[in-house]
DNA sequence: ATAGACTCTGTACTACAGTACGGTGTCAAG
DNA sequence: CTTGACACCGTACTGTAGTACAGAGTCTAT
């Protein structure tokens, strides 16, 4: 069942987002605004359902929304390399990232560890390592 | 060698950060401000810059400034387990994050990989598997 | 016909961690 | 004694991704 007369709200609603999610959307160009029927409504259709979850897949793939604009702009199929390019970058982004999280995670758990073995010490270990802890870059 | 006159740009210098990031620390109450003796200049001293330091490195380790308010209210040594506690839900958020970003990290590389395989292809793959992902709850 | 729900529009606010700026004051060197 | 560099102070702005709200108009059900 195809809708082609939803109003904003439920469209927000069938997309899961809020109302001014889409308003916010339409002024950074994500979505096209449709021409107001001359003090009326606006409509909205299936289309703008399936581009609200394209803008929210690619989110959730650690896309910005100003990278997002870029890939809605190749995407007439004709731009397969540019967009393997940016997916490729936001790729080593997320390596780079997870590389950072991987050793805040070993450093922060050996602290943790720290506390558990030196109980009953006057002075904390979590709050003196941290203290003395020589300042690397970045 | 010690220094305890340091002016707030000697100090910014020292410990490596923007003299308005010294005032800000200061305003949210992360570094105290000496008084100002009488139409004068403020001074500073070796331990603001290992404060600052401190604030450094826990941020470095995933700690929010509002976090590391805490930790520095604690910093007595009296207050360990309050302390390990901070950290251990800090852990907990690290690890979640970790995750997260794994799973994005092996979608974004099959996505990659996709591109690689169907070359040649009119309808880009990477784009067409954003449009047609079935739309997971975070 | 009127109440309540919804829409439209523009602007302002949120969090986070600072950065930038404008105007004034102070200090040291030449 | 004046120039230039720095300090002080308060406020406003940055980016990111929205959220909130005020005031007006419109649509729908009773």
């Amino acid at each position: 069942m195809t809708n082609q007369l939803l109003t904003i709200g439920k469209l927000a609603k069938l997309a899961g987002v809020n109302v001014e999610t889409i308003r916010f959307y339409q002024r950074r160009g994500h979505l096209h605004e449709p021409k107001k029927p001359l003090g009326g409504v606006r409509h909205y259709g299936d289309a703008d359902v399936s581009r609200i979850h394209f803008v929210k897949s690619a989110q959730r793939l650690g896309f910005t929304l100003e990278e997002i604009l870029l890939l809605l702009k190749l995407d007439d199929g004709a731009h397969c390399v540019e967009a393997k390019e940016i997916a490729e970058l936001k790729l080593a982004k997320v390596r780079s990232k997870l590389a950072d999280l991987k050793s805040i995670e070993k450093e922060l758990s050996a602290l943790v560890k720290k506390c558990d073995i030196s109980r009953g010490n006057v002075c904390c270990p979590l709050i003196d390592s941290i203290q003395h802890a020589h300042v690397s870059d970045k």
